[in-house]
DNA sequence: TCAGATGCAATGCAGTTGTATTGCAACGAG
DNA sequence: CTCGTTGCAATACAACTGCATTGCATCTGA
């Protein structure tokens, strides 16, 4: 295995770059072990999250994990960037399906709803965020990250809502937050959390009418 | 160390036991592990929760947490059951605080207040629980005890909302687990936890006075 | 062509992990 | 006073961890 695929995209930003005598793609190797890091966390947990287990399940040798990042807490910090860069992808992809400039209340709720663990596909992405939340709870050093994520969201939020409150738009951001965690942990079902969703925009937007 | 500072309480309800050689109280051992568990696993991380580090954090020997707990899946087990039943403790124990039958509104706002990592006492707890709760994500067998909890605090909390509606239950919990991890992240300060609380209650009440 | 840099695999190493085993002191029941 | 049970400590052990080192093939720029 391990047929020679890369030499794919080359350098997606090789900036000052003058002297390169090789040939991978940094960036694409590294991206390639965090998506196995992510897969094993995902259905083993984070704890499980090992130099050799992860290179196992990218299908390359652990002293190639090595090669690309130095020291563990590298390569989680650089798959926990991943995890973030695909939240917003995700948000923006699902904006972007909206025509030009959506309904304020649709818009939230099709935001939302592609931040939710709602299949099995993003389940997983959130298995992941969930994890590393906890992890971050610790280490609250490497967390600066999210916490601009969080705030930009936020404001984002209220600046869309009828009231422009800040302090509702933290709430429905939170509400999110806790149905991903409830559908993570099985609490609710797809259809419960989607009901209190929907019940939430029918307060914040003071109609009664279904989405 | 560890002098001879036991036989402090026996049996709390050591029910149908004939013949008992022993002088020790086995829950009372055991919750002390299990508190060791959660100091240990509040300030470094579950994945720091090992054998000899509780060991050491409840000043005991390794040995000691194997007599008690036979495998360390069986002492993690033990240890979500004393954080849900603190869990549920505060509640309790916030909700008789205030008198007879409050006001609904206030009922709400205190008992989640209660529920949320705002100090540094109750962070400790949050940081477990979080932990636990991206613990069981994984393996969704052991969350069977969570399950039933939120389930019983939303039909609770939808039962108290004036339009008693199980969404809208569903929603200010989820607004309430989200709150407590922005907080635990840092995301959210004290203040901004509260206000996006409050002004969730005066959606849910209608009224625009605060609490 | 030929250093030198690079990509990557293999191995070694000290430390930690969970668990099984052993040994011994203290106790209760007979 | 035994004797078996229990509480607990100590140790052994294989598996695994992150990391450092070594070795070699390949490519690059001169």
């Amino acid at each position: 295995m391990t047929a020679p695929r890369w030499r794919s995209l080359r350098a997606t930003h090789c900036e000052t770059i003058e002297a390169m005598p090789k040939k991978v793609d940094h960036q694409e190797r590294r991206t390639l072990i965090a998506d196995a890091l992510m897969r094993v966390a995902a259905d083993q947990g984070l704890e499980a999250v090992s130099l050799r287990h992860v290179a196992a399940a990218a299908g390359v040798s652990a002293g190639m994990v090595q090669h690309y990042f130095r020291t563990k807490d590298e390569m989680m910090a650089f798959a926990m960037a991943v995890v973030r860069e695909r939240g917003q992808a995700r948000v923006t992809e699902a904006l972007a399906r909206l025509g030009e400039n959506p309904a304020p209340r649709l818009l939230l709720r099709t935001m939302i709803a592609a931040l939710l663990p709602l299949d099995d596909r993003t389940r997983d992405d959130g298995r992941v965020a969930l994890a590393f939340l906890a992890y971050t709870a610790v280490r609250p050093a490497s967390a600066t990250g999210l916490r601009a994520d969080t705030m930009q969201l936020t404001s984002f939020i209220a600046s869309v809502l009828p009231s422009g409150d800040t302090a509702e738009g933290a709430g429905l951001l939170a509400l999110m937050e806790g149905l991903g965690v409830y559908l993570l942990g099985g609490q609710y079902t797809a259809e419960q959390a989607l009901g209190a969703l929907d019940a939430q925009l029918d307060l914040l937007f003071g109609s009664s009418a279904a989405a």
